[in-house]
DNA sequence: CCCAAAAAGTTATGAGCTAACATTTTGCGG
DNA sequence: CCGCAAAATGTTAGCTCATAACTTTTTGGG
């Protein structure tokens, strides 16, 4: 390589400054009340320099890497299942395999989410992505647009409850919250 | 009354004249594209004036009357059910009314609304109320908190579903692609 | 027609975000 | 170890949404 990523070191390291910075002052002074400018002071950079790491302030909070699994593992459940069902298989799969230190970075992003309703929101949009990947998979396969996006939403309505609920508590397992929300969805059968 | 209510006429006029302004911009030139400046020219009114009828330039498309029937008709429904069963069965009678001539309005408006993600987003702001109450409810007849949220969440993404796949036709029925789109989360049971 | 209250205007301010251009820092090839 | 191109950061200026404090206009009943 040599030509791209000369300096790639220092900006992974500023984004994590960044990161921890805007994390601490969010959980002390909540999301809302939390500007830019103090996160950017904080970590020892310009306004200017936080919004070329993340493109907006809830992007601190927002950009995960576990959305885009979903998409893949609905795709590997079988087609002659329901729509719904192969999208709660698909969702169980994708986030079966949350290791432990991830786990409390997680947790920690989750509950600042579950406080701010334009957090949540933001969430939402977020999900849309995934939510057109799941939707266009099981049109390919057959499934009308109306059914395919009803079946997506509601899975992944029921994650994000399971992953509010879950950062509520300090002890509690997310595949035991996750397992209960889609089966409140999904009822039984397969 | 006499005392409360002085010049109501005027105000109702006003946030009317704002709303048109407001839907015919956005129709022609999008959500975002659209500044509040702009509306506010156009119903010859300040910027001022425009957010003392609208507390944001979103709330013009997502104040709608239509949500907070929901959490009653959940109410009404046989709390033997199961949690998921209950709240589309509230749904669907609360959506059972939409009378003709508003349906054209409401259509317009969840057009713009689909079109923009953001305003996705904070569409889901807006039903977090709804899905508060539903979730209160649910909760008060004996089913957990994760469930309830669950099952609350799941069947208002299914309601939203429906409702950008209706505003995207000009012929098709709403209560067919409500019906449709909560089948397929319930179903079947009872 | 007068007058209290409601509606709308004025001015100022702050936060989030973007764009254009200048400056510093980084690390490899010589 | 030094220079150099690219990457990272800084500077400045501006736009839009939104809020607050204060003033002026408009409304409709007595």
């Amino acid at each position: 390589m040599t030509t791209s990523g000369q300096a790639a070191g220092k900006r992974r390291r500023t984004s994590a400054r960044i990161l921890e910075c805007a994390l601490e002052l969010f959980e002390r002074n909540g999301f809302e009340s939390t500007t830019v400018a103090q996160i950017a002071a904080a970590a020892g950079v310009t306004e200017m320099t936080f919004f070329r790491h993340f493109p907006a302030k809830e992007q601190v909070l927002l950009d995960d890497p576990y959305d885009p699994l979903i998409a893949a593992a609905v795709a590997d459940q079988p087609r002659t299942l329901r729509p719904l069902v192969r999208t709660v298989r698909g969702i169980r799969q994708a986030w079966s395999r949350l290791s432990e230190p991830e786990s409390d970075l997680v947790r920690r992003r989750v509950r600042i989410v579950a406080e701010s309703p334009a957090l949540r929101a933001a969430a939402w949009r977020n999900n849309a992505e995934t939510e057109r990947l799941i939707v266009d998979q099981l049109v390919r396969d057959g499934t009308d647009r109306l059914r395919a996006h009803a079946a997506a939403g509601a899975a992944l309505a029921a994650l994000m409850a399971a992953l509010f609920e879950w950062a509520r508590h300090d002890d509690i397992l997310l595949a035991g919250c996750i397992d209960i929300a889609l089966d409140t969805v999904d009822s039984d059968d397969g």
